[in-house]
DNA sequence: ATATTGACTGACC
DNA sequence: AGGTCAGCCAATA
């Protein structure tokens, strides 16, 4: 648990963000940290789920904060040093019918097109017309 | 109390 | 296309 109320806060808001997720998309560390308005600390937002308690006795914990539906920038299921928490992510996701493959090197890679949010835009900028990165690189599909 | 780590990311080589 | 670096800051050591 936090040390400082004002940490306190930090965790509340990204757990709060991270409950809107819907079932069956994921989305960014990055997009949770702009969600809450510090957008320079995608880090504390791993930081918060890294600690995210197991009981039920917390306001939020494992079974109410959709935890698996947070990915990194690039897509793929930070591995946090080691794999086996991500395997177990990638488990998760898959029983909600999110597909997860698996890369050469062992990377749970999430499908961008199930991203909530694109990992470099707020709703408002894609409203705005932004096309992401659908600028027509694609070599397969 | 000081130092290191790390469920991140974008900018630079 | 792929590695490195600098910010970030709570949690640990």
């Amino acid at each position: 648990m936090p040390r400082t109320d004002e940490a306190e806060a930090f965790f509340h808001a990204v757990y709060s963000a991270i409950q809107e997720i819907p079932p069956g998309k994921v989305t960014s560390y990055g997009h949770i940290a702009k969600l809450v308005g510090t957008p320079q600390r995608p880090r504390q937002v791993g930081v918060c789920l890294k600690h995210l308690p197991d009981s039920p006795t917390f306001t939020h914990h494992n079974g109410n904060v959709p935890w698996q539906r947070v990915i990194n920038s690039k897509g793929i299921i930070s591995p946090r040093g080691h794999q086996s928490g991500a395997a177990n992510q990638a488990q998760v996701l898959r029983a909600e019918e999110v597909t997860v493959s698996t890369g050469s090197l062992g990377e749970l890679m999430v499908d961008f097109s199930i991203y909530g949010w694109f990992p470099k835009q707020l709703p408002s900028e894609e409203a705005a017309g932004l096309t992401a990165f659908s600028d027509g690189e694609e070599e397969d599909a």
